[in-house]
DNA sequence: GTAATGAAACTACACGTGTAGTCACTGATG
DNA sequence: CATCAGTGACTACACGTGTAGTTTCATTAC
């Protein structure tokens, strides 16, 4: 089971996914051109995801770099599956009749995903 | 901007979108098959999704019969386009190109949503 | 060596959530 | 009429989360 990963950490697990190991300060740099966060409020959250052992935390200098010790494609993984169970009874198919009602799918996201599935097939 | 339903009242609104309106008791026996939660937890799930005008009520003598106000596909939507957002861009083929690499996708599966596709382009 | 700086650690605090317990009221029953 | 059973209302309480402030410790600059 994975550790929970909240909306706030997720944010700055982004950041690390795109370049580690990286210092508080260097997160804090690029989470906040997303989001309005103080640098302790990222170092909190470092904290707690250190905590969890979502990141690892080597020491360099005075100083620690952090990296992810999940992997962003397990990490997905886990909150599709959930998501995909919780609200369509676990089926895939649901999902995307869903969505292409709500008109959230283009015409162009159709023939994307049919191209991709019938990559898929082979 | 619709009110946030947490996962448990979640489980207390699927009931109602099934069948409504109905006392609290009615719905606390169907969530019960599922989750192992007392009447009472039921009841203040209930109330907090009322106070949020989530689920309407009326009353029926000295008892109150609920019905959802939110259509579960509007929820769906929401919930869906949230996902979808925060997690894969706002695009739909990532998310399907991610179940497909992490075999959530079973041939069958694929199948289906191709028959879907093709529906959706008429 | 003392002061300033920068980093992590510790503390804070309100709000949402999961999960109930208890109270008060109102009909029904004997 | 006195009691009981069912119901909603109110209260509780611990834990997670968002969002920091404060303290302490080590290093660097004078």
């Amino acid at each position: 089971m994975t550790e929970r990963i909240s909306d706030a950490e997720h944010a700055v697990m982004e950041v690390l996914w795109k370049r580690a190991p990286m210092t508080a300060a260097e997160v804090a740099d690029q989470v906040v051109r997303h989001k309005d966060w103080s640098l302790q409020t990222v170092k909190t959250l470092l904290s707690r995801l250190a905590a969890k052992a979502v990141v690892g935390t080597e020491r360099d200098g005075r100083r620690f770099l952090y990296s992810p010790l999940v992997e962003r494609d397990d990490y997905l993984t886990g909150v599709s599956r959930n998501f995909v169970d919780r609200l369509f009874g676990g089926k895939v198919t649901p999902l995307v009749a869903h969505l292409a009602e709500a008109d959230e799918l283009s015409a162009d996201d159709i023939r994307e995903i049919e191209e991709l599935l019938r990559e898929l097939k082979k």
